[in-house]
DNA sequence: CCCTGATTCGC
DNA sequence: GCGAATCAGG
């Protein structure tokens, strides 16, 4: 296999979406995980969340010993780093609430059991700051089912190839399949998708008993396998 | 052990 | 340029 301009795009969007180098690897086909982040570190990929981080030398020791130089003109706010990474399946079984003793004194809750605490609504989803956002359900782990079409049959739909970072990263349908897309929708702003796919993505963690339905399942549901 | 990405180095 | 082998953190 060789790295033609699709190969490579499809490499490129797949990677600044988060999407881990093996998954990466088995949605191109034909190239190891390793392949693909050779290709990417000679395309100039950035390597943002790596597990694998040492520790960023201070390379600018040479300079001012005297001028730390505090704050540099820090210009994005924070990136939650947002993306649909958690490629592992997601656990059937949510965990029961950790009983968050120990740590952290604020939130002294008082342990009685609480009296169903309802706080969202059908189509409401909390706004929360990023950091205290409850995991959002991985949306799909975008493995690799059957050879990487390379010319979707899909037309008008939003493919990979489309992803940018303004508009939602639902994914619709499986990888692999003729109909695969993304939502496509503007992102509500400092998230990977749509209000309405942030609904389904972030979900206040209900009490067990409140929880008719199963979780929402993005991706069209579980993957017959 | 598994996973991850980073890096090296022979090709 | 490519990617297997290797390294290293989680």
């Amino acid at each position: 296999m060789s790295w033609t301009e699709e190969r490579i795009d499809t490499l490129k969007k797949m990677w600044d979406s988060g999407l881990t180098a093996t998954q990466i690897a088995e949605e191109l086909g034909g190239v190891s995980r390793n392949a693909v982040i050779g290709k990417a570190h000679r395309l100039g990929l950035q390597s943002r969340p790596s597990p694998v981080k040492p520790n960023e030398p201070k390379a600018a020791a040479a300079a001012e010993p005297a001028a730390p130089k505090p704050a540099p003109a820090a210009p994005a706010p924070k990136a939650p780093a947002p993306v649909a990474a958690a490629p592992r399946a997601p656990a059937a079984e949510p965990a029961e609430p950790v009983a968050s003793a120990a740590a952290s004194g604020d939130d002294a809750k008082p342990a009685a059991p609480a009296p169903v605490l309802r706080s969202v609504g059908p189509g409401g989803f909390l706004r929360q700051n990023p950091g205290e956002q409850s995991a959002p359900i991985t949306p799909a782990p975008p493995r690799r089912l059957v050879p990487a079409k390379p010319s979707e049959a899909i037309a008008g739909k939003t493919s990979l190839l489309d992803l940018n970072d303004r508009i939602c990263k639902w994914p619709l349908g499986h990888p692999g399949e003729p109909d695969f897309h993304f939502c496509g929708d503007k992102v509500n702003p400092g998230f990977p998708y749509c209000v309405a796919h942030c609904g389904h993505a972030y979900q206040a963690q209900l009490p067990r008993r409140d929880r008719r339905p199963p979780p929402p399942l993005p991706f069209g549901g579980p993957r017959v396998r």
